[in-house]
DNA sequence: ACATTACATTTATCATATAAATATGCATTC
DNA sequence: GAATGCATATTTATATGATAAATGTAATGT
């Protein structure tokens, strides 16, 4: 858990919204009941109702009292929201919903990252590429090493909005393996095939990375919405 | 300007540090300087400090003092931090970030909304096309008319994280008007085009929608390209 | 040289008081 | 009767002072 008070109660309060125990639109407990109820001051309650609000979760004024946003309103892209998304309510169609939008963004990624990755990026992708032949052999974890893989990706495209979505990413994969109970289908398991991207990658063969990235996605797309 | 203490020391910080004022790494003026700076009190400030601190912007450690973070940290999905980039250092390169997003995820968007919206969502799109015709007449502006398109067909994607993006495609709609000081060539100026793309979702032919948004955005691209 | 302790600084928390905002109901006016 | 203005009660917003906790840094001891 959090260490201070203010982002223990954003913590439990943000997940308690995303769960639905404070439905949208409702008034939450005043400043004072939260007071109460969490026993801790106004200062630290005051301070976690303003980080909520920054994430769009909550909006307070006077005499309205606090009150639930609609979910258009939520920074889903925000990582605190995003986990507290996925501990509360993981389901098949949100895993419809990030692949879908990794199917978006990814292969655009593999492009961007194909012509303007820089040897110093280049060399990073081997060493994750490194690690996924390592995790295969049981020596790491297979899922980080293909996440570390992605996300480099992300980070060589260069441009900052998709950099900022390897925590995204990163999200939509450990949820996907909660439904696939594998990597494979969801980003192929066989190394070749993130060879194969690397290569793409480093000669700088843009279309052959964007569509390598689009094929293994659209794949599992079709496999995800197969089981909805 | 916003009417709380608070939300006002917010936006003056947080675009303070986005313009680079605070460099990135760099201690900020502690707690009480900052009180003393903008003449308010410890809570409002604090506050502030909270709201920034759960946008990425900052953290906030004893002793360490309140310090500005890697721009990898902060949640430029958020449209305060957005409004505030785009208020600091609007730029051509900036804008070809925002269009590289958009070119991944509106041909994407309008491909689902073809897929999954609603007779009501489809009415609401058939207003919004309305209204662009009547922004070519005059009667209202012509760039909230395209936006409201374009937001519709996020919304009619029926993917929550695309309709988060209304305000994304909003600001990146607002500042290419000002590079190209006009619609044309980021979204076709000439209503047909919109008129092509309404009738597509409406009769369910998602690679139509796809296609059509996809090389409008395609060229918008190259245009802001050839200007780098 | 290293570990430990003491200290100083900064944020974190608590408590209390006052101000400002605003929804609601009431009265007043036309 | 409808609309407008006013009083009031409730809730958040702000201010302030005091104490606690965290943590980098320096002093100390072995």
């Amino acid at each position: 858990m959090s260490k201070n008070l203010t982002q223990q109660l954003t913590h439990k309060l943000g997940e308690a919204i995303v769960k639905g125990d404070y439905p949208i639109g409702t008034r939450m407990p005043s400043e004072a009941v939260l007071c109460e109820q969490f026993e801790i001051s106004r200062s630290a309650t005051r301070e976690a109702v303003k980080m909520l609000s920054a994430k769009g979760l909550i909006s307070s004024r006077p005499k309205q009292g606090i009150t639930v946003n609609p979910e258009t309103n939520w920074n889903l892209y925000d990582s605190d929201v995003l986990e507290w998304i996925l501990k509360s309510k993981p389901s098949l169609h949100l895993l419809k919903e990030f692949t879908q939008v990794r199917f978006a963004i990814e292969p655009m990624a593999a492009k961007l990252a194909a012509e303007n990755a820089t040897p110093a990026q280049i060399n990073q992708m081997e060493t994750a590429l490194y690690r996924i032949s390592e995790a295969q052999e049981g020596l790491e974890d297979q899922l980080d090493a293909h996440i570390n893989f992605l996300n480099m990706i992300l980070v060589a495209s260069g441009n900052r909005f998709f950099i900022q979505l390897t925590q995204f990413v990163d999200a939509a994969l450990r949820v996907s393996i909660r439904y696939t109970n594998q990597v494979k289908g969801i980003s192929n398991t066989d190394v070749t095939f993130h060879v194969k991207v690397f290569n793409a990658i480093k000669n700088g063969d843009a279309s052959t990375a964007q569509k390598l990235i689009y094929d293994v996605l659209s794949e599992a797309l079709t496999l995800i919405e197969s089981r909805l």
